[in-house]
DNA sequence: TAGCTGGGAA
DNA sequence: CATCATCCCAGCTA
């Protein structure tokens, strides 16, 4: 028996899908190395810097990286690959930040990096003092800008300067929610309160909690609020997260509501707890000016700064985090993956990944629907494919993505899936309106007023509508009733996050069968192919995966 | 003072 | 690689 994997030295890994250990080897590498490619029979995983600093991070030795890959590498491992990694491993907690009385010093075992950090020009200017020592004296106010310059040359710097301990605020946890449910923290959520608490030093610190939609990451937030009892601001993408965080709080702790500040465009209340959207954070009246509501971080002496959703954290943002570093900071997210490529920033800002744990996990104690992934393609019509080839580049996605064959398959997904609750979501407004047209259902988009929102939604919860047509709305808003099917008919380019966010929509445990259908439909052998694929990698890095169904496939085992 | 609409931003 | 969603604020009406 052939072993699954093939290490080479470029540092990727090879994985062969057909082979009794795939997905052994497959559990076993994605805690450290990234998805690249995804296609049928070879997966390409690659070993990053980042990936390994993460790991380390979370407590991954360099010994258990080792085995793993010796345990599934078919062939002998080049030996650079195993430097590599070692040499990686080893740059996280290589170079220290800390505090002595006022200063902050950066300190390593080896005085020869630190002589190469101080030759770096882009690390220079953060640079106060070189002691007699041999440690760097930084400019105490730079905590933020060095540890970002630094990760920038491969130095993952450990933050051991401290923080400020901030103003208390009593909050406990209760047994039993208001709404009389008993209450309590799951297992894994302690464990992900733990590590953000303790990981990284006796006096815990600061980093990015990743788990599942679904699983409960306010209730992290609120675990850590409990053990560090202070006051605490949250920040979230809008203003939906903004009232939940607020019930739930309300509803499992035993906090005074009166202590809960909203600060929106609505409302301006700042409390020992307060609740910020990130858009009033980057709010300017015009380019050139400042920004407004910058102040809001030394409103109050803020022990903890809850960062919900942090693959969605905007660029300014990022520039304030990096003036309050001595804040303690939780960082929580569903994906680290973020599409603009600021995963180092997330990492000297936020911190690094403290906890996370893969969905299939979740999905085998039953915390979330078992899903079942199905990609169905579909031709383009002849008559439109002419219209197709001469089309420019850009238009050919979008050509792509409404080709109304795809209404033949929702037509026949939605009489075999006849009584379940169905999502049909898409990006393409004018699309989602020929499908609501020609089905005569539902539909909900950005300009759909809240009220008449609100209506849908409970008409779908009640079951008195059992499909409902929905726009990138899917994407954000988290008040949207679940379902057990999902039809994806089109989505934004490449966007694995929002691949995720969308299957996340149907993973709340079911009562009967504690099963989800997903269903993406794309055209084949057109621009859409290729960007699908690619929005798929992150959750079959999770361990999904995607049956591939051609039209006569489909027709023939659905219809 | 509340509630709506539209522009602008990231 | 462009569309759509979101939010905030200003300005208007009643």
């Amino acid at each position: 028996m052939h072993k699954p994997a093939i290490v080479q030295s470029d540092n990727t890994i090879l994985l062969e899908v057909n082979n009794s250990g795939f997905e052994q080897a497959r559990d076993a590498i994605s805690p450290f190395a990234e998805l690249e490619k995804s296609p049928e029979h070879i997966h390409t995983y690659r070993i990053t810097a980042l990936s390994l600093w993460n790991a380390a991070a979370s407590g991954l030795v360099l010994e258990t990286i080792v085995d793993t890959l010796r345990t599934y590498s078919r062939y002998d491992i080049p030996e650079t690959v195993f430097s590599n990694i070692a040499e990686q491993m080893q740059r996280y907690g290589l170079i220290r930040l800390v505090r002595e009385e006022d200063r902050l010093l950066l300190e390593c075992e080896e005085p020869f990096f630190l002589e190469e950090i101080c030759r770096d020009k882009s690390v220079e200017i953060y640079i106060k003092e070189k002691l007699s020592d041999g440690r760097i004296e930084i400019k105490s106010n730079l905590r933020g800008h060095i540890k970002q310059a630094l990760i920038k040359i491969g130095f993952p710097v450990q933050d051991l300067a401290g923080y400020e301990p901030g103003d208390p605020m009593p909050l406990n946890m209760r047994e039993e929610s208001v709404s009389g449910k008993p209450f309590g923290l799951r297992d894994y959520q302690q464990s992900a309160v733990n590590a953000f608490y303790h990981g990284g030093g006796p006096e815990g610190g600061s980093g990015v909690v990743v788990l599942p939609c679904g699983a409960g990451k306010t209730i992290v937030g609120i675990g850590t609020m409990a053990c560090l009892q202070t006051q605490t601001l949250i920040l979230v993408t809008n203003t939906v997260a903004l009232r939940q965080w607020k019930n739930e709080l309300i509803d499992k702790t035993d906090i005074d509501p009166e202590n809960i500040g909203e600060f929106s465009g609505d409302s301006k209340k700042i409390k020992p707890v307060t609740i910020a959207t990130y858009n009033i954070l980057t709010y300017r009246k015009n380019k050139n000016s400042d920004f407004l509501h910058f102040s809001l971080f030394g409103e109050k002496n803020w022990g903890l700064i809850i960062y919900d959703e942090v693959h969605l954290l905007p660029a300014p943002v990022f520039r304030m985090t990096s003036e309050i570093q001595s804040k303690r900071r939780l960082g929580l997210t569903a994906t680290l993956i973020r599409e603009d490529g600021m995963e180092k920033d997330v990492f000297s800002l936020i911190g690094p990944k403290k906890y996370d744990i893969p969905w299939k996990v979740l999905e085998k104690s039953s915390w979330i629907a078992e899903a079942i992934c199905t990609e169905i393609r579909v031709t383009l019509p002849d008559e439109i494919r002419y219209h197709y080839s001469v089309a420019k580049e850009r238009e050919k996605f979008r050509i792509a993505s409404e080709n109304e064959v795809k209404n033949d398959i929702i037509s026949t997904l939605l009489k075999y899936h006849d009584g379940a609750s169905v999502l049909i979501i898409g990006q393409y407004i004018s699309q989602l309106k020929q499908i609501s047209a020609r089905f005569k259902l539902p539909m909900i988009t950005g300009s759909t007023p809240t009220v008449e929102r609100e209506k849908l939604y409970d008409r779908f919860k009640t079951g008195e509508i059992k499909t409902l047509i929905v726009s990138k709305v899917a994407n954000f808003s988290i008040d949207l009733p679940d379902a057990n099917v999902a039809i994806q008919v089109s989505g934004t380019f490449g966007s694995r996050q929002e691949e995720a966010q969308r299957l996340g929509r149907i993973l709340r445990p079911k009562e009967d069968q504690n099963k989800a259908y997903f269903y993406t439909v794309i055209t084949n052998h057109t621009a859409e192919e290729k960007f699908a694929h690619n929005r798929q990698l992150f959750l079959t890095e999770q361990g999904y995966t995607y049956r591939i169904l051609n039209r006569e496939m489909f027709d023939e085992e659905y219809c």
